[in-house]
DNA sequence: TATTATACCTTGCGACTCGAGGTATGGGGC
DNA sequence: GCCCCATACCTCGAGTCGCAAGGTATAATA
């Protein structure tokens, strides 16, 4: 077996639990998408430091629309059918808890990596 | 007294994955420490923004040092035994990746976040 | 002496991610 | 007309990770 771990994949880092469901909330938020296009939308807005694949966003996108965060309604555009959704009142209150967890929980990360002393009390 | 986390523990998203790892080696960086201490020390410096189980801290701080990203030795305070780790050669090149790809990543989340339209190429 | 705090540890459940695979159709090139 | 690619949807199985819960042992404190 090649020792060749280092930066690949293996224990490799994916920081990220909970992040597809942020981002898919968020981009639903500025408008109306369907899943093959939110696949490749998170992959362009964060210039490849963030990709999931079909196989993350469908099942995020339904279990979404199970608990009532995002509705959808088939369309169809030039002769595709498409699913599109968008966020409902619920899911707009989600995307503001996760996106006040997300921004608490960061910023406490960075102040670890960056040696901050646990900063004066308010 | 029930401890009644407010927000919906159930799928409640923890956004980290890893961050024990980062966080633990980060730590160590600046100062041997020993495991029960570093769970008390991952609550503080985040201010209860982050915390970790011993059930998650022990079972990782083994994993590093199997993969020789840790050293450890034991030590005797106080009547009481300590295991105490430090960070390797190894251990410190594997921080610096991590602290990178984390900060490549949750730059592009929050870049998302803000809307900031995936910005101007170099 | 009993309880709490320190200090170590493992196990089993559940949740999440992801690659791989499967279906279907429209458009281009030949 | 035919083949392949891109579009567009989807599921399954494997593997990982986090965590609460539980377990041991000892020092300090009440």
């Amino acid at each position: 077996m090649v020792k060749a771990d280092a930066t690949t994949n293996s224990t490799a880092t994916s920081f990220m639990n909970g992040v597809p469901e942020l981002l898919l909330l968020r981009l639903l938020q500025a408008r109306e998408m369907y899943g093959y296009e939110l696949v490749q939308a998170i992959r362009d807005e964060t210039r490849d430091a963030v990709q999931f694949g079909e196989g993350v966003v469908y099942p995020v996108l339904h279990a979404l629309e199970k608990d009532g965060a995002l509705k959808s309604r088939r369309k169809t555009v030039n002769g595709r059918s498409r699913v599109y959704y968008s966020l409902t009142a619920a899911g707009r209150r989600r995307l503001g808890d996760l996106t006040a967890t997300w921004l608490k929980v960061s910023e406490a990360i960075q102040g670890v990596l960056t040696g901050a002393r646990h900063a004066e009390a308010i």
